[in-house]
Formats: structure tokens, C-alpha cells, sequence
DNA sequence: AATTTTGGCTTGTACGTACAAGTGGATCTT
DNA sequence: AAGATCCACTTGTACGTACAAGCCAAAATT
């Protein structure tokens, strides 16, 4: 992943908003003080900031100033990255199966291009909970390719996605998603502690990254009976 | 809504692809050519392709060019704007309720403001078809406060949306969405000739406009059996 | 005292320039 | 003929400038 000025300015800004250093409800500083202060120009700046704004971190208001918003607090922003960058603290994660190579499935709405089916496939399986309630069964598979030692590695603070970017240098850039209300299937219930046949959400999710010949394909089953899925999305 | 120059070209692109003058692959021209056709800056030229990109409408590769994407086929870009624009041709839209006064729903994920609550709430209903499949039911409501004659008008091109757009110059600027799969209750189920029961994905939208005052809360049910939702997001 | 005006801050739009970096065909060299 | 180089094109990043427009409090006017 190239380094740039307004990238750097973006995971300063990410950092301190999601540490806490800036809180729900302040005032950045305003976009000529952030040039100033690091010695760029204000288009840089406002690159920057556009993008905490797409990812929905921050709120602009003309003549006033850029807020550090309110995040989802059910299970926001499925589409910008994974579970545990976008549910809040009490997200426990249980590997079902650690990763591993495994056959790549068959059932998955997006299929693997011919490419990577050629390659093994690398697949995890975990539970997430918020705090002792499991809502949502998840399975990722991705081509064995460019990731040296992922297996047998732990996760930088049990996130996937995290891993990916602090380790390797890989970004996520795009994703693509089905939804669907389905029956839950005996296996799935009984992880996600329901009756079988109660709906769940069933997302199918491809994630695009930098390195073109790398996907992520996840299938997510999800018990929204009491955490709904959220999103959001502004201009 | 304050015209500006990018979102000429914006819209004029976009019209250019809706219409299919600009087909799926086709390079669009290049930043520098549209710079001069339109007398504009570059800046402004990206500034415009860059909404073009993030609602999906493009691709763009390094070196080469901006191409018109794939918009996908299934019910997609549900984050962007509403039914009728998100899908292709062939769909049918039936009125169960026409637009009228009638009381806010007490029941929607998303709680209605203060002053949105003092005012009196405009509601309609939808029942949204592929062909001869009913695949969605849609509640709709928003204030009655600045859009005069809008109850017994036809919707252009039968968009609540577009009608915004084009007769009071609304535009969404956002929106925040909760889904859960949920159990289809008999109303709903006759309406989607499904059995009562099925899974159906219950989707809660408030939708932010250029008006401050003004949101628009949607109740989304969703078939997915045959056709899932769809979303995707690129960077 | 109440109202209006001003001025200084903020973000939004748009201008223009320069160079980096990816792409691919034409040209030159071996 | 095959390979390497070059060049003209594309988009990406970053610089700098200017003014419009929204917000708000202090100052001037009524």
C-alpha cells in the first residue's frame, strides 16, 4: 500500500476518534489548523477528511466545523470492514475453526474466480457474541497466495481485517453483499442458541482488496432478534 | 439545492449512462477531454467523477480511464436511494395506499423528531413487483411541511425520489438502515403470496435530505427467496 | 434595550499548476 | 525478429490561490 499525506492525516484522525482522544460530539480542528499543524494543504486535508466522512466517523457542518459522530451502536458498517471493527467494546469472538486449509465451498453467493480456485483456499470459522450472546455465525475463505504464516498467527486484536492492514499491507477496498432472510439450520441454531427454523439474515459478502488476485468471501449468519445489522451511509 | 458545476457534469454523466448512450465497459472520456468540453478544472472534473464512483456508477483505473460499471441486477444499492432507481427495467410498482395525511407509524425503528412529530406525517404505500413477482412492501412517511401540492400528484417516472429531485430540488443526502430477518405476518405475507411465517427481511431506512427538516422513514419488507438485496461499496 | 451591521471564523466551490505513476503502442536497438 | 526504450496518453497526489456561503458573537446603530 503506497504512503500518502492524506492517508496519513486520516488513520492520525481514525486513531484518535476511536481511542477516545476525540470524543462523540467534539469539534475537530478546523481544516486550516489540521494544515498547519502538519504542514499540508488544505485540498490534502479535505481528501482526508472526505474519507472519515464516507466511513462515517466524523459529521461536517458548513461554517461550523467536522464532529466526531456516533457509531452504529447495533452492528454497524458491515460494508466499510469486518465485525470487530464495527460493533463498539463487548464483542467476544470464539474460533469455531481455526484457520487452515480447507476446500473451498460450493454454496457461496459470490463465486471465486478461476484464479483462486486453482489455489487452496484458506477458511476460519468464528462465533461473535456481544457479551454472552452469540448473533452471528461467520466463515471466510480467501486464496492461498500472498499471506506468509496467517495460519497459526493470532489476530491483531482478534481482528481479521486488522491483521490483514498491519501485517501485511493490505486494504480492504470494496465489497459487495447479498441479503437474505432465510431459516436457520439446526447446525447454525444451535451456535447462535435459537430454535432452528427462526429467520436469521444470511449476508454473503465479497471484499475486495489492493492486491487484485485477493478476496475475502464471507458468509455471516446473523441473529438480529436483538442486534440488529445497521448502516449508514452519507453524502 | 444550490446548483454547482460538478453536479452538472455529474447528473449529465449519469443521465448519459441511465439512458445507455454510455453503456456498460465503455470508457467514459477522459478527465483532461472533459475539462475542455465543459470549460471546467480538473478538480472540479474529479470532484464529479468521484460521486459517480462512490454511487457506483463507475470504475476507475489507474492509467487507462473511467469505464461504466455493472450496476447489479439484483435489488441493489438500497444505501444510495430508493427501489425504483436501485433496479432495472422491468419493474412494477403498485399503489396499496395512496400518499395522504395519516398518523405516524408508531412502530418504525427509527423515532421521528420532535417538530417532525408536531407536524402532521404524509404516509403511502407500496407494493413493489419484478415482473409479476411481488418481492417488496414499502410504508413510507414523512413530515408535512414543505412540499405543497405533492398528495395527488403522479411521481415522475413513479420515483418518490425523483419527484424530489426534480419538482422541489430534495436531494438525499444519506441514510441510516437496520435490518432483521423476521417472521412475515399475515398482511404482509398475502401481499408478497408467500405463506405466513416465511423469513422476510425487515428493513428500517431514515433517509437524510438536503433539507434539514426533513426525513423520509421507510419500512421495507423484503422477499428475498428469489431475489436478495444488494449492496456494494467501493472506495 | 433592541435591532442591525460588521468582522472573523468556519466549510464549500473552483480556479490553476506541477509532477508521480500506470498503460500501451511506436520506435529504436540488438 | 525480439527485446528494450521511449513517448504520449491516462489517472493519482499535492501544491497554492481566491472567493462564496454559513455561523456566531461582538460592535455599532437605532
Amino acid at each position: 500500500m503506497k504512503r500518502t499525506r492524506y492517508k496519513e492525516i486520516e488513520t492520525l484522525l481514525k486513531v484518535k476518534i476511536q481511542h477516545g482522544v476525540l470524543k462523540v460530539g467534539d469539534y475537530l480542528p478546523s481544516e486550516n489548523e489540521l494544515c498547519t499543524n502538519f504542514s499540508i494543504t488544505r485540498t490534502t486535508v479535505r481528501k482526508a477528511l472526505d474519507n472519515l466522512l464516507k466511513e462515517g466517523y466524523i459529521e461536517k457542518k458548513h461554517g461550523k466545523g467536522s464532529l466526531v459522530k456516533e457509531r452504529r451502536h447495533s452492528l454497524g458498517l458491515l460494508n466499510v470492514k469486518g465485525f470487530s471493527e464495527a460493533v463498539g467494546m463487548n464483542v467476544n469472538t470464539i474460533f469455531l475453526q481455526e484457520p487452515a486449509k480447507r476446500e473451498w465451498s460450493t454454496t457461496t453467493s459470490f463465486r471465486p474466480s478461476e484464479n483462486e480456485l486453482k489455489a487452496n483456499s484458506l477458511h476460519f470459522e468464528q462465533l461473535r457474541c456481544v457479551g454472552d450472546d452469540p448473533v452471528m455465525l461467520e466463515n471466510n475463505w480467501f486464496a492461498d497466495l500472498e499471506l506468509k504464516n496467517i495460519i497459526g498467527q493470532e489476530f491483531v486484536e482478534g481482528s481479521f481485517f486488522k491483521t490483514l492492514s498491519q501485517k501485511y499491507l493490505i486494504e480492504v477496498t470494496g465489497s459487495e453483499q447479498e441479503l437474505r432472510a432465510e431459516y436457520a439450520d439446526e447446525r447454525t441454531a444451535g451456535y447462535l442458541k435459537i430454535e432452528p427454523g427462526t429467520p436469521i439474515l444470511h449476508i454473503s459478502v465479497k471484499f475486495h482488496t489492493n492486491k487484485s488476485n485477493l478476496n475475502i468471501y464471507s458468509e455471516l449468519y446473523c441473529n438480529t432478534m436483538k442486534y440488529p445489522i445497521g448502516n449508514s451511509y452519507h453524502l
